[in-house]
DNA sequence: ATAAAACTTGGAAACGATTCCAAATATAGA
DNA sequence: TCTATATTTGGAATCGTTTCCAAGTTTTAT
């Protein structure tokens, strides 16, 4: 394997007896090149079997025609896939390539990341988290574009994408309540983070603005895992006045929330509707019934940053901050 | 943001007092450079904040530090992260990048992403699939060297690197058979591939190993999706003489032959043990009882790859066909 | 038919590193 | 002290493109 190709822009001129200047224009379709040089050109290359070496084009231009793409806990989530995807559908839109780091959080990696980046020349980095949070990147990252995905710095200076979360939590609400139910728990996750807050925010502003009264009884927070959502829904069942419905924080917590309820001897959706947050496809679907659930734009947010970064529209000078919608996904549970 | 960077060697040299080859030298740090004056450009180095151009390095080197990574269905698989995480791991410990394509299996996107790869002059190649299968990737990646992922070619003309499925079929059910079980299902996927028939083979095996007589009823096909296992378990249900245990085809399955199994009214695992193939954490841990199974090596695979490509070993004449060990869980499953 | 304008073309210079060679300097051995 | 050897050093050549300029050719307008 891995005969070296020797053959350059050179050896191409020189076969198709014209000047490298030329070869070089017809390689990236500059006009003013005739027809036949463009044809003569075109055979030598074909002949040859010619392959442009990138790092000497990038060495003139100044232009890698790729973007970085750091990101923490690329492993422990099954979203990830999702996001590079994005990225990568719209970096090669553009002719660009990924340049991938995963980094487990570690900040020296990260700045080392970047530094290797910055030396690659990159168009642009996108820095991703695998949650919705705050995030301080490294320094250094500042010396190119940046595009932060599923996350946001606290002063708002860098251009950022997230999930909306308040009108996902709006939304979510505001289908139990379309379907007649009056009565809405609301199981949160115990932590504050921006999903968090955002969504119980949005329930609130749904029950508000359907002339509901906020009961804090129906809003019980536990840790974000099934057995949190278990014990949630738990308390929740031992309320004098049981509500009709339920809006899980995640689809993890929903799962746990299905066994009290089915434990509780109560159906889904007929007793207890659910509705929950994710979309983990691979549990929401298969749950019984399956689970309607609000999908977390992964895949638009790895597009989002990757446009914004190779678009080139002029960068305007306030950093967009872009929240992008959760798109309801309508299964059994409600 | 972007403030060009224009300082080079160039002017480190200057700056120092000294000739570009010296600061190359300290750059890369060789030996033969005495100490004041390798301070002198560390010194100028850094007040200059200088940084190399790695192209330019490339250029003049043909090293690219970078390895090509190409991937099929990135999106829609929650093990995507683990292989990419590992072939990252090693790659920045040899101080290398991971281009990443993904080509939702498309061929012409494939051969055009490797192409893209050979003119960025990668150390070579990691064609990784999402599930194990014969593949035959495009002819010029034979141009660099190539590590197959979780897939091989039918001829073994190229190396590569899967789970040992046949061991990972032996060893879930000599579990079983550990545990006292004499009488053992096999729910199994109902089309052939390689994982399909290796883990049957090695189900056969454990059972020949130990005394056990085949029971073909006992073994039973269906899509390998949670409704092909529910159907599968009711199937095994309704058998006058019932097993005691049962090996699942992979973790979804297994969680529709808990349903199969609960509502025929058994207890997991008194009256029927249940271990199982992937280690889907999300499901597999969620599960009640959490699920005993088979764990895919993907962390392993992505370091092996990786490992191979750069380990700098003279590539044997036959190319290496590992088979890397599929770890057992233990949940409460059996 | 001629001048002006528009196309084509060849090839030198530049991008920024590494590598090699020859020269300068230091060290060791006698 | 002087030669032989080892260590440091500077700088030209090189990697393979793109870009620019000047020159040559064609087309158009008058």
């Amino acid at each position: 394997m891995a005969m070296r190709n020797r053959i350059t822009i050179h050896d191409i001129a020189r076969h198709a007896g014209v000047g490298v200047g030329t070869v070089s224009r017809v390689l990236n379709d500059h006009p003013n090149v005739s027809a036949e040089t463009r044809a003569a050109v075109q055979k030598a290359i074909s002949e040859l079997g010619y392959r442009p070496r990138s790092a000497a084009k990038t060495l003139r231009t100044r232009k890698s025609l790729a973007i970085g793409f750091i990101t923490d806990y690329i492993a422990t989530t099954p979203f990830a896939g999702n996001v590079i995807s994005g990225a990568q559908d719209v970096a090669w839109q553009y002719d660009h390539i990924l340049l991938l780091v995963n980094t487990n959080g570690d900040p020296a990696l990260e700045e080392a990341a970047v530094e290797m980046m910055l030396s690659r020349e990159v168009e642009g980095i996108i820095y991703a988290t695998m949650w919705h949070r705050p995030v301080t990147p490294p320094k250094n990252i500042l010396e190119t574009n940046v595009a932060l995905l599923d996350c946001y710095v606290e002063d708002r200076s860098l251009p950022s994408v997230v999930p909306d979360e308040l009108r996902g939590g709006y939304e979510a609400t505001a289908r139990l309540i379309q379907s007649g139910h009056r009565r809405i728990a609301f199981i949160n996750h115990n932590i504050p983070d921006p999903a968090q807050v955002l969504r119980a925010e949005g329930y609130c502003r749904a029950l508000a603005d359907h002339d509901i009264t906020y009961d804090e009884t129906l809003v019980v927070q536990r840790v974000a895992e099934p057995y949190g959502g278990y014990e949630a829904m738990g308390r929740i069942l031992r309320l004098s006045k049981l509500p009709s419905a339920v809006f899980c924080y995640n689809d993890r917590m929903a799962m746990g929330a299905y066994d009290a309820i089915k434990e509780h001897g109560l159906r889904i959706p007929q007793d207890m509707a659910v509705i929950s947050y994710d979309n983990q496809e691979l549990l929401a679907a298969n749950l019984h019934p399956a689970l309607t659930t609000m999908e977390l734009p992964h895949y638009g947010m790895g597009r989002w940053a990757a446009q914004y970064l190779l678009g080139g529209e002029l960068k305007p000078a306030s950093p967009p901050q872009v929240l992008l919608a959760c798109p309801l996904i309508e299964r059994q549970s409600v």
